[in-house]
DNA sequence: GAAGTTGCTGAGGTAACCTCACTATGAGGC
DNA sequence: GCCTCATAGTGAGGTTACCTCAGCAACTTC
């Protein structure tokens, strides 16, 4: 019927099954598949400065004063002021927070793994080259 | 410094580049992107009942009603009632729509050409594959 | 001709971004 | 120490591309 598949096309049609999974992975937890970007981030990298946080995600610092909003609404992360700059803000994940964060992390994992399982082992490193060359 | 290379964020990449570069090539036209899709279907498919429209674009007819909506405000398609169903509408293009359709088309077949070039043919049959296992 | 189905759209909502302008604070030059 | 400029975060407001739910009108079936 439709078919039309143009690069473009397929990755919009693959963008839009993983944004489906991913907001279905994370119903239980109550988190949007952006603000599980961010816990990520945290998770690995300890508390950073929101516009640490912004680069790290790769968005705006005002696109991620949002995300962090949602996150301290929901209690999984607090703002604390960087001791050593009183304009900045320490974004850091609360003990719910990373038990949340690994938990998330957790069904994300599976949630790609179930996806890409598709794939055999060779096309899925052929895939991930061939993406990095895409964005390097 | 950011580095989380998975699968998922990959194609994140790619899409946010995707459609950061269809903006741009599309903006001599005062079209977004989801508008030229529609406009590639319509030029692609003749007139079409707005619910098979939307078939092929793969969204629900109420997404599908807002792009006709923005595309007949610019003059690009017009809508007829549908000679054998009274409850139907056709969706056509206008001449000047036509014209758009194709010059768009040329433009963001361009741009994917810029933005897939960075791949050699082997890699893009490669990637096509891929991707086309993983959607269908 | 009643009852159910289909085609479209009004109303309202969401995620994930963006820019622009403002405040408070820090840093460098003199 | 003061002045200027840069930087950190956020309020206000906007965009794209979707979605659901409800309702009306027109078709189809019996």
């Amino acid at each position: 019927m439709a078919e039309d598949e143009s690069l473009p096309e397929l990755f919009r049609l693959v963008n839009r099954r993983l944004r489906q999974l991913a907001r279905e992975s994370l119903d239980p937890w109550d988190v949007t598949p952006g603000q599980s970007r961010a816990l990520g981030v945290l998770l690995r990298g300890g508390p950073l400065r929101l516009s640490e946080l912004a680069e790290r995600l790769r968005i705006v610092p005002r696109s991620t004063t949002e995300v962090v909003d949602a996150l301290q609404a929901a209690g999984l992360v607090e703002r604390r002021p960087d001791p050593h700059d009183r304009r900045a803000v320490l974004v850091a994940l609360t003990d719910h927070g990373s038990r949340v964060g690994e938990a998330v992390r957790a069904a994300r994992a599976a949630e790609a793994e179930r996806f890409f399982g598709a794939l055999d082992e060779p096309d899925r490193v052929e895939l991930a080259r061939i993406l990095r060359a895409l964005v390097g």
